[in-house]
RNA sequence: GGAGGGGUACCCGAGUGGCCAAAGGGGGCAGACUGUAAAUCUGCUGGCAUUGCCUACGAAGGUUCAAAUCCUUCCCCCUCCA
């Protein structure tokens, strides 16, 4: 019992409360009957990243632990927009594509949940059909003033900013979401404190013993600071290709691998102390280190095979900066010739899309030609059987020429 | 309902008739360095064109040789008082 609930707890950082969490798993082990989890999530943005796994990797511990998994879209919630944070008013969607981003959830969730086990629900269920009256006796439960206890409420509210009343009512509706599905215990992310412990008075308010409420932490973005998003471009979505991902992994810094590999490894507690005492003294090398954790999150959604082959495609073009064989290969025979180097870079790239950009690029130094550097934007391509080009850092792309073009001299 | 403040490039933000393709910062891109990075330094950051043209300061009109800047109407956002 006592591993079982460290387990259970790793990774988390608060728990809510302690003694209920323990009275519940002694009652489930007793009577056999699972707990239910609840984990809730919008329908608007449908690409999962590594900042959700690590609250859908606890949620398959719960899984493994033999508990029903209850995974909630919140549809209905999710045309209100949560107001957490500074997010901004947030287009409603149309029940296709709320349909068509459950699909997608569902595809993403079970690289790591059962699909058997997981009890997948819509809020629409319940919430679309709710009555006005319904509705006035809900907000009853709750005052003003605890909800400007919640901090962004609070400081908008203090800071003389506005606060729109259906924004007021998110929390409730998420929180009458576990009323509905009598969860046990509620997952979700630091920023979701509120709203989870709402929940508990929505659920004590219709007579069933509150949820525990489980906090993970968010997960920093690539850039170490925000916290991983979409919207912020700093994010590794799970359904990327390997090599994506592996590259993305290699590009942050020593000292967020650290917080990754807190988060995100399958690692033990002593071996995570272990590498992170190496590091300091110098007897792990960083890189490697990084290295063993892209290779592991890579395997986790593409296997070992992908994992292996993406490191070595990631040291032959970074660590020996070689033309990596899988380039993209375009069609040169439609081009119009004679033909300048900024204008094959344009037509050809998918980050410099315009003459001046591929211009600018040439002329500070970031395009290689069959290896060797060019920095003359307007020197005219020779026509060969084809063209190698490294465009930038990233951009490898080899221009082949099926047969000489008539007007070519 | 009343009073006031605003809408400038990816974002923040300066600019109140010509010197404005528009300061500064952030972000992004590229180069150097390295251990893939990060940090740092350097350059670039509307489009087309080999020094010129076009498109752009919420939208549409107008004044003017000349408008982001002045006028008119409209749209949107915000604050305060009710």
């Amino acid at each position: 019992m006592e591993d079982l609930l460290k387990a259970l707890k790793r990774g988390t950082v608060e728990v809510i409360d302690d003694d209920g969490l323990v009275r519940k798993l002694k009652k489930s082990e007793s009577s056999g009957k699972p707990l239910r989890i609840k984990a809730g999530f919008d329908p608007t943005a449908p690409d999962l990243h590594l900042g959700h796994t690590v609250l859908i990797q606890k949620l398959k511990h719960f899984q493994d632990a033999g508990h029903q998994v209850v995974f909630l879209i919140g549809d209905f919630t999710g045309m209100i927009g949560d107001p957490t944070g500074k997010s901004e008013t947030r287009k409603p969607l149309s029940h296709e594509d709320v349909l068509r981003n459950a699909e997608t959830y569902k595809e993403q969730i079970f690289k790591i949940l059962d699909p058997e086990k997981t009890e997948v629900r819509f809020n629409s269920e319940w919430l679309s059909s709710m009555k006005i009256e319904d509705v006035v006796r809900l907000t009853a439960q709750m005052t003003v003033a605890r909800m400007l206890e919640r901090d962004d409420f609070r400081k908008r509210y203090e800071g003389g900013r506005p606060i729109s009343i259906h924004e007021f009512l998110y929390p409730l509706l998420q929180g009458y979401d576990s009323v509905a599905l009598r969860a046990d215990v509620e997952f979700g992310g630091t920023d979701q404190k509120f709203n989870l412990l709402v929940g508990r008075d929505l659920q004590r308010g219709h007579g069933q013993e509150p949820q525990v409420v489980m906090i993970t932490p968010l997960l920093e973005g690539l850039d170490g600071v925000n916290k991983m998003s979409k919207s912020l471009g700093n994010y590794i979505g799970i359904t990327e290709p390997p090599d994506q991902i592996f590259g993305k992994m290699m590009s942050i810094s020593d000292e967020l691998m650290i917080r990754y590999y807190e988060l995100l490894s399958g690692i033990g507690m002593a071996e995570f102390e272990e590498l992170k005492k190496g590091l300091v003294e110098g007897r792990r090398h960083p890189m490697d280190a990084k290295v063993a954790l892209a290779k592991e999150i890579v395997a986790r959604f593409h296997g070992a095979a992908a994992a292996d082959d993406a490191i070595e495609g990631f040291r032959g073009r970074f660590t020996r900066k070689e033309f990596p064989d899988d380039a993209r290969r375009v069609k040169g025979d439609a081009l119009i010739q004679p033909l300048d180097l900024a204008t094959l870079v344009s037509c050809v790239s998918v980050s410099f899309t315009t003459k001046s950009a591929a211009r600018r690029l040439i002329e500070g130094g970031g395009l290689e030609v069959n290896g060797e550097k060019a920095t003359d934007s307007g020197r005219v391509v020779d026509f060969a059987k084809e063209i190698r080009l490294k465009i930038g850092k990233k951009e490898f792309v080899v221009v082949e020429f099926q047969e000489k073009s008539p007007n070519a001299k």
